[in-house]
RNA sequence: AGUCUCGUAGCUCAGCUGGUUAGAGCACUACACUGAUAAUGUAGGGGUCGGCGGUUCAAGUCCGCCCGAGACUACCA
């Protein structure tokens, strides 16, 4: 006879390791895929992480998510492929070789040959995989990582060159000026992430200069020359003077109330007439000068004495002009120096003018390319530069300034120490003060970036880069976006939809060196280009280019640098093309996956075809911007498509203290050492209960232990006992299933809440809602299956007849345990399966080895009966009512007690209580239940307005009514309930109630202890008789011989010999209840004497010491 | 600096479209149970629902401001 299997303890790390031998064994995983259906399928893209650095506890949170709900979407028959992927690009990966080497990027080759920078880079970049490997593994994560697709091979390139060639015949794809981090010291560009470095933003003291711009008087600007015979000039604050040379426009924020000032300069003294915002005016001028008279001002005078002339809105002052700060270097051609609108400009600081120089500040270059302002540039040849070279030092065109570096920093310290020494921001101002060009000199103190490796400070200097032309699509990326369903909502409607309607273009260039090549050559003046969109093109253009140039280049087998650099390209009218030398950002990499993952089109069309767009992607909210950013746009710009339907972006995980995790504080935790010592499934379990995966967990070992011994240890002793029963009694489920109508009132409960539950789970799943869905089978099992089902029926198991009704039991609770191991495997696989399992290898019900292959269960409807829960709801609430009482009352639940008084308000409570009569009385111990009627009389009764119905009715009359009802009297209810109808006068207007607009509950029984839950209230009749004491002893013996048999070690069915004391207490209970103990206990003798040895001396109520003596029969 | 999220018992979290003694679990205390026992039950203490103001007959729930935490974005004249 198959036996369900009994283990001494829980273990969960012992069930991972059988479960996972088990799973590789038995090819779970594949199944579970491959008897899926192809043409039900559910999409998945794993967002590819990098095996460069160790997985961290956190990556355990993201996969439990992406986990479960592959997981969920198998069981209900859909095929879910998950093609694994390792992002091997970018930053992090150069930055680690670097590190192992010992070099910098300045050595790449001279010390290091390109070559062997990227060798070591490719084999870097799988340092860590086995560890990967094994967390996936261990953690029950399951991911095709036999076949994953790897960003650095040869055909994700090419899949990724196809898309970025789609992008150029769109016209999507363009060369341009973008103004980025830039370190002349180190002679490169810097990304956000190096910027973002510990350390880079340091205070520095700069001098800023509050400048002058001379207004063009003509028609636009006439009207501020009314009332006063002065100059007029905009005020621009700058922290960085050495950037008024590039000035091309100044930015005023088109609601911001400008004003109109009648002044002097207090370096030349001039009279003149300058513009600011009015609420700067304070900063410039002092209240009182605003008395004096400007008549009496004399040069030298301390107060320089003002007076507000008019006042404009920013946007009346749109498009006037000014002349040119700075004039050494004029514009190529188009309207420059003139008053643009921006905003982006505020009133915090500065002058609410903002000098604008387009070519050294990010949101410069933005306002003037939106204002089709022109650059401040000078031409090298063919190409255009700014007034600063790549070295920091401004150019020969800038006369008395050419070759001084525009920061001081830039200098040797040598030379800055020299007490000759100015800075050039110090001479700038000094010329400009001169000039009458300057309002205001002085330091200033603010963060700065600086370039982590050189530690000097960083200049935004406009680059040469490739863009995407994303803000082109902007509209509709916006628009696909509302069809996805996002997890959290606010993340997609808020956070990334305002990101897409403000989109800027994408800049795609990165000067690396381990990445994929832009696939982009180009004659040297740039005016023919090619883009290679497959290697089959680049094989004809290498054959083109070999024929007319007389070469001898082959396809390289390494699309990387530097073997791509060297192939040489011919245009159409023959000129020679080269490679533009960058890379592109690796977001585009794993933005890609979708297609390049099956190395579409260049194969599997078909595969793609089924998959794409994803059913479901999750990553961390960081990602936002990124991978969920990079795939929505390529898909949108490419396929005019979205590539995910609904995505869940789980948040951080952080300390128990809400600190970040991180080596340096020592409060990262191993997930390795977690899932050893905790297993998987509680690690998994606790993660996704206790908060929901977007709010950021606060990680607590203590949190897992106690998921541990609350949900799996509550299951697994609902198993154990069923176990424990099945194999005495040999249930195996054979039997015909016990129609639910011939099973008891508790057992149709139990079924209809498992029913509900599993209607409730199954739309949480579905609803990507994973905590909800935790939680409410950690409550089922817990609150109702265990304390409740488990616990009431115990007897039933272990009568000794195998009865339909201890049947009936067996296969209830078999059918609640199955269920739940199938609701809870998504979360919990390992501990599910073992549970699926041990049940069904036994009965052999479902033909499915594991749980992972059997289907989601689908709710009986027909099985959830509400009113039956509301029932076992009131049975549980009075039981808890009379034990509360009894406790009150200090009498024990082994003292049977005769009646319980419950008030009856209605009839279909009444119907309800009766149908559950009998738990009540045996779980309170209580002989019957009597229903007081309304009508006897004797409860006193509590009414309450409904606020609810009568709220909106009554308005402000409520606070009138409300006291008015409280002072009803109980024949004012009776009345209200007779009639069913109560007229209220409320400051003199009448109103007609109905019953509905009333709650009446049962306030007391006069003469009676009551205890009261809502709408329940419950009295004890606590009076004793000798009857009920002897009933009550017998109990107390029950126990006590209980307490030996354990103590003896005696097993369950064993038979026994009672002999105890003739003391008075006991006489008549084992007189009267001799045949109950005998049952009880499985005694076939009890025997009073005076005279024997006793075994044991037990304790009953009232400090008696009793002898007593068992043996085995 | 901006945007978003969050702020409920010592801790982790519920609290539906506003409706009148604010809930659960853990922890703590006491008691009970003892054929699920390294389990279980019952009871109890503990909250100005971050602060202030507003809307409303009624606000933990809606609105505004402030404080605090976090994330993202930006780095600014």
């Amino acid at each position: 006879m198959a036996k369900y299997r009994e283990t001494k303890s829980l273990n969960l790390p012992d069930i991972d390791s059988e479960i996972l031998a088990f799973w590789e064994d038995n090819k779970v995983f594949e199944k579970s895929v491959s008897e899926r259906s192809e043409d039900n399928g559910f999409v998945f893209y794993e967002g590819p992480p990098s095996a460069n650095g160790k997985p961290g506890i956190h990556h355990v949170m993201a996969r439990t998510v992406k986990d479960l709900f592959c997981r969920f979407h198998t069981m209900q028959g859909q095929r879910v492929e998950r093609k694994g992927g390792w992002d091997t690009h970018g930053l992090p990966i150069e930055l680690s070789v670097e590190k192992e080497l010992g070099i910098t990027k300045e050595d790449i080759g001279d010390k290091i040959t390109v070559e062997e920078y990227n060798q070591a880079c490719r084999t870097t970049v799988m340092r860590f995989k086995d560890q990967w490997d094994d967390i996936t593994r261990k953690m029950g994560y399951w991911v095709d990582l036999d076949n994953p697709y790897i960003t650095f091979e040869n055909n994700y390139i090419e899949t990724v060159w196809w898309l970025l060639r789609k992008l150029y015949d769109k016209d999507l794809l363009y060369k341009g000026y973008t103004v980025q981090p830039y370190s002349p010291a180190a002679g490169t560009g810097l990304s956000s992430h190096e910027l973002n470095l510990p350390g880079t933003y340091k205070d520095v003291k700069d001098l800023s200069v509050t400048a002058q711009f001379k207004l063009v008087r003509d028609e636009k600007s006439e009207f501020l020359y009314e009332g006063h015979n002065n100059d007029v000039y905009f005020l621009a604050w700058t922290t960085t003077p050495w950037t008024l040379p590039s000035n091309c426009a100044v930015a005023l924020g088109a609601n911001i109330d400008y004003v109109l000032i009648d002044t002097f300069n207090p370096y030349t003294h001039e009279a003149v007439s300058v513009i600011l915002a009015k609420d700067l005016v304070p900063k410039y001028f002092k209240q009182e000068a605003a008395e004096l008279s400007l008549e009496d001002y004399k040069a030298g005078d301390k107060l320089i004495p003002y007076s507000v002339v008019q006042m404009h809105k920013g946007s009346l002052l749109e498009g006037i002009h000014y002349e040119q700060l700075m004039p050494y270097v004029q514009p190529e051609e188009g309207d420059a120096f003139r008053a643009i609108l921006g905003d982006f400009v505020s009133t915090e600081d500065g002058t609410g003018i903002v000098h604008t120089a387009s070519v050294f500040g990010s949101d410069d270059y933005r306002v003037c390319q939106a204002n089709n302002v022109p650059s401040i540039l000078v031409k090298r040849g063919k190409i255009w530069e700014p007034l600063v070279d790549k070295q920091g030092r401004f150019v020969e065109e800038m006369g008395e300034f050419g070759g001084f570096y525009v920061r001081e920093e830039f200098y040797d310290d040598e030379i800055r120490q020299k007490e000759e020494f100015e800075s050039t921001d110090l001479k700038i101002a000094v010329k400009l003060k001169k000039e009458n060009k300057a309002f205001k000199v002085e330091k200033y103190v603010h963060s700065y970036p600086h370039c982590w490796r050189t530690d000097k400070p960083v200049l935004y200097y406009p680059l040469d880069s490739w863009f995407i032309r994303a803000s082109a699509m902007r509209e509709r990326m916006a628009e696909l976006n509302k069809s996805i369903n996002w997890k959290p909502s606010h993340t997609g409607t808020g956070r990334f939809q305002v990101w897409l309607e403000n989109l800027l273009d994408w800049n795609l260039s990165r000067s690396r060196f381990w990445g994929i090549p832009l696939p982009i050559w180009r004659t040297e003046d740039g005016s023919e280009a090619k883009c290679i969109g497959s290697i089959e093109q680049l094989e004809q253009e290498i054959e083109k280019a070999n024929r007319e140039l007389g070469l001898d280049q082959e396809v390289p087998s390494d699309l990387h640098k530097p073997y791509i650099d060297r192939v040489t390209l011919v245009s159409e009218s023959g000129k020679q093309m080269i490679r533009e030398a960058d890379l592109i950002d690796v977001w585009f990499d794993s933005g890609s996956m979708p297609y390049a993952q099956w190395h579409y089109p260049f194969e599997n069309e078909e595969v793609f075809r089924n998959n794409f767009p994803a059913d479901f992607i999750a990553e961390g909210v960081d990602q936002t911007r990124g991978w969920f950013y990079t795939l929505h746009a390529i898909a949108t710009m490419v396929f005019d498509s979205v590539a995910f339907k609904n995505v869940v972006s789980n948040g951080l995980v952080l300390d128990k203290n809400g600190q970040k995790m991180s080596k340096r504080l020592g409060n990262a935790i191993d997930p390795f050492d977690t899932i050893n010592n905790y297993g998987a499934d509680a690690t998994r379990w606790y993660m996704m209960s206790n908060a929901n995966p977007w709010d950021n967990l606060k990680f607590d070992l203590d949190g897992i232990d106690e998921v541990k011994r609350k949900f799996f240890g509550t299951l697994y002793n609902s198993y154990s006992f069923f176990a424990l029963y099945a194999n005495i009694d040999g249930f195996e489920y054979k039997e015909e299933k016990i129609p639910l109508s011939d099973r008891s009132e508790i057992d149709r409960w139990i079924i209809s809440l498992l029913n509900s539950l599993t209607k409730d789970v199954e739309a949480d799943y579905k609803d990507y809602e994973p905590t909800r869905a935790a939680r409410k089978i950690q409550n089922f099992v817990e609150s109702q299956l265990s304390n409740w089902y488990v616990r009431l029926n115990r007897r039933r198991f272990w009568k000794s007849d195998y009865s339909s009704d201890k049947i009936a039991a067996y296969q209830t609770l078999y059918d609640c345990l199955l269920v739940v191991s199938k609701l809870m495997a998504p979360i919990a696989p390992f501990f599910a399966d073992w549970l699926y399992r041990n049940l069904n290898d036994v009965s052999a019900k479902e033909n499915h080895i594991s749980v992972h292959l059997a289907h989601f269960p689908d709710a009986e409807h027909e099985y959830i009966d509400k009113d039956l829960e509301q029932r076992m709801d009131y049975a549980q609430r009075i039981s808890s009512l009379v034990l509360s009482l009894r406790k009150k009352e200090k009498i024990r639940v082994r003292q049977p007690l005769t009646k319980i008084l419950l008030p009856i308000l209605d009839d279909k409570f009444e119907d309800q209580v009766k149908a559950v009569e009998d738990l009540i009385l045996h779980e309170v111990n209580v002989k019957e239940i009597e229903y007081i009627k309304d009508a006897s009389g004797i409860i006193k009764k509590k009414i309450k307005p409904n606020f609810k119905t009568l709220g909106k009715r009554l308005g402000k009359h409520m606070k009138e009514a409300s006291s008015k009802i409280a002072g009803f009297s109980q024949e004012d209810i009776a009345a209200v309930e007779k009639t069913g109808a109560y007229t209220i006068e409320l400051s003199g207007e009448s109103f007609d109630l109905a019953l509905v607009d009333f709650e009446i509950s049962a306030e007391e029984i006069p003469g009676w202890q009551v205890a009261q839950d809502g709408d329940v209230t419950v009295a004890l009749d606590i009076h004793m008789t000798e009857e009920l004491k002897a009933e009550g002893m017998a109990r107390e013996l029950i126990n006590r011989i209980q307490g030996i048999r354990r103590d003896m070690d005696l097993e369950v069915t064993d038979k026994i010999m009672i002999t105890a004391d003739r003391h008075e207490v006991i006489i008549k209970a084992v007189q009267d209840y001799q045949d109950y103990i005998k049952t009880e206990v499985l005694a076939e003798e009890i025997t009073l004497s005076e005279d024997f040895t006793n075994s044991h001396t037990v304790e009953l109520p009232g400090e008696i010491q009793l002898n007593i003596n068992v043996s085995k029969a």
